[in-house]
RNA sequence: GCGCCAAUAGCUCAGCAGGAUAGAGCAACUGCCUUCUAAGCAGUAGGUCAGGGGUUCGAAUCCCUUUUGGCGUGCCA
């Protein structure tokens, strides 16, 4: 599980602090001195493979010339045996180092240790994560924001799995409160108006206007006819509510697992009333001084806590908030699942709550240590067609929902494209997304990985094999094309962690676009086939590591890599 | 009003725990298939990093401020 690119850091800077105090001791430098900055990898080539920044991060301290320290330093660095066969000088004191060849062929052989896996490391070191996420409501289908939310929360996820997390992926299911009324409600009202004429029944003003409503009132009629004409409202709502809830929940499950995201658990709100967990959760803060009572409802004193305003626990109707379930909710994520991380990912509309509801957390008597709870908020997703924003409303039930966009839309290419940067607003052009060509980002990237597979079936074809590493002279790999090849092929692990590290699943997609970009410049650049043979070997080893690695980066994207196309 | 997120090429977006000359894709234009997949490659052109201050060796990146846009500020979830 080594990191190859974290491997050449950490040695430019035992070697730098080697020279460091070789100079000092030699009165080059003053001594005493602390030697640390940033080591990066120089967008511009020329500049080295890596570059250190020490010497300027030290001229304050030392009083002297950045320039004039990094010529010291560089004067008594000893590279023998190390990742680098020269350093330089160069800009405002920038000490640039030049990769061997033995680095490049550390990075093949890691990939050919650790195949499919690959890529993974180990930051986590087990810690339980769960990600919350999707978690629409039952009360009809989802839409273009749940498919966004899916993407992420489910690359968050995998990225999370693969920089060593035990992750859990769960989904909520709001079977309970206010929202389930009114879906019982509008069902109600559908069934009626089927049994006794539109016109008998009025509409509820806030109902749920989808045709999803009318299809479940219909599909009770064809069961059960008129027979709950004549029973008494409440009664009949909730043997709508017990026939529609699991149905939509069944039909979600359905449409995720299309959209290849399977949860480990399907959580229902309604176990936490059943079980007086809520009630149990909002009695611990009543009796730790945290709440006060208001027109009958029992109140939070969120601003005590930090927030800028207070919440309603317990309308005075006598039923919970939402609130006060989500307190009990994750009070049960952390108190009683011991989950040493959890991260909600929630739209925009809800970034308002979070804030809020990470104040809440703060309250002792919950036993919940809040920094423990992270929120990936994702911003709304404009859908346009035709160059407009198309608006699209769950109530009015014009939504263009999950399902219909995959029967318009292939998985692997919506899958791509949602996973977007979280943060920012995600412009879907539904005209770009449903061609299946070029135009298309994803299928550059199973392109690059056909291409291959159906390069490296040709070359077996010809007798040749992909050898194992101990057969390959790396040090043939001399190309610019290659070597830059295999640096992309390097950076794998650290993508990795840094996706992990900022909850944000999409750099996974710029990295591996980038990897297919240099596999086709490779192609173009250096044939293969008839090429003499330590060097056809060489490259064909090159080309199946490029394979490995793509088809990694797919995998978590959850997009499939084609062996043809 | 207050809070959060954003503003970078004609369009969609990268780059943001400060680093050297700000990148890619699309659109436009020019080349490259008798040799491993042209769904590809090479090249040309395109910028006051929204405006203004500040911090320092150095700012698209950090801080302040103004402007513009999105979202929130329910006894909805």
């Amino acid at each position: 599980m080594a990191n190859m690119i974290e491997a050449a850091k950490k040695q430019i800077d035992e070697l730098v602090n080697a020279a460091y105090k070789t100079a000092a001791d030699k009165g080059k430098l003053p001594s005493g001195c602390t030697l640390k900055g940033t080591v990066e990898i120089p967008k511009d080539t020329s500049h080295g493979d890596y570059a250190c920044g020490y010497a300027m991060a030290a001229a304050r301290d030392m009083k002297m010339p950045p320039r004039k320290i990094a010529e010291a330093l560089a004067e008594e660095i000893r590279l023998e045996n190390s990742f680098f066969e020269s350093v330089s000088i160069a800009g405002a004191g920038f000490m640039n180092f030049k990769l061997s060849h033995k680095w490049y062929e550390e990075v093949l052989k890691e990939i050919e240790a650790e195949g499919d896996s690959y890529g993974n490391i180990d930051e986590g070191h087990g810690e339980r994560v769960m990600v919350e996420f999707v978690s629409a409501n039952p009360t009809g289908p989802m839409t273009i924001g749940n498919a966004r939310g899916g993407v992420l929360g489910d690359t968050l996820a995998s990225v999370l799995e693969r920089a060593g997390y035990n992750v859990w992926r769960e989904f909520y299911v709001n079977d309970a409160g206010n929202q389930v009324d009114l879906f019982g409600k509008s069902i109600e009202a559908r069934y009626l108006q089927i049994c006794l004429g539109e016109d008998a029944v009025e509409f509820p003003d806030n109902g749920y206007h989808g045709d999803d409503i009318k299809d479940l009132a219909r599909m009770i009629y064809e069961k059960d006819g008129d027979k709950y004409v004549n029973v008494e409202s409440e009664e009949r709502r909730k043997a709508f509510t017990d026939f529609a809830l699991p149905y939509n929940i069944a039909l979600m499950k359905k449409h995720l697992e299309r959209y290849r995201i399977k949860f480990d658990e399907w959580f229902l709100e309604s176990s936490l009333h059943k079980s007086g967990y809520v009630a149990e959760t909002v009695k611990l803060l009543e009796d730790n001084g945290y709440t006060y009572e208001k027109d009958g409802a029992l109140w939070l004193k969120n601003t005590e806590l930090g927030a800028d305003k207070d919440e309603v626990l317990r309308r005075a109707n006598g039923f919970y908030t939402y609130y006060a379930v989500d307190i009990a909710y994750h009070r049960n994520k952390f108190v009683e699942r011991g989950f040493d991380r959890v991260i909600d990912v929630w739209g925009a509309d809800h970034h308002g709550h979070s804030i809020r509801f990470k104040a809440t957390m703060g309250a002792k008597a919950l036993g919940i240590d809040k920094d423990k709870l992270d929120f990936l908020i994702m911003q709304m997703v404009r859908l346009v067609r035709d160059g407009e924003t198309v608006k699209v409303s769950k109530r009015t039930g014009k939504a263009l929902t999950l399902n219909d966009l995959l029967d318009e839309i292939s998985v692997d290419a919506c899958r791509f494209f949602f996973n977007a940067k979280p943060d920012t607003h995600l412009e879907f052009d539904l005209d770009l997304a449903v061609r299946q060509d070029s135009e298309n980002p994803v299928y550059y990237v199973q392109y690059a990985h056909a291409r291959i597979c159906s390069l490296i079936a040709t070359l077996l074809a010809d007798g040749n094999a992909v050898k194992p590493m101990a057969g390959i002279d790396a040090g043939r790999l001399t190309a610019p094309e290659e070597i830059d090849l295999i640096k992309q092929l390097s950076l794998l692990p650290e993508e990795i962690r840094l996706a992990a590290r900022d909850y944000d699943p999409s750099r996974i997609n710029r990295y591996v676009c980038e990897v297919a970009a240099r596999f086709h410049r490779f192609y173009n650049a250096c044939h293969i086939r008839g090429e003499e043979q330590e060097l056809l070997d060489a490259r064909l080893k090159l080309a199946d590591s490029a394979r490995t690695v793509i088809k990694n980066c797919l995998t978590i994207v959850g997009v499939t890599a084609p062996e043809k196309m």
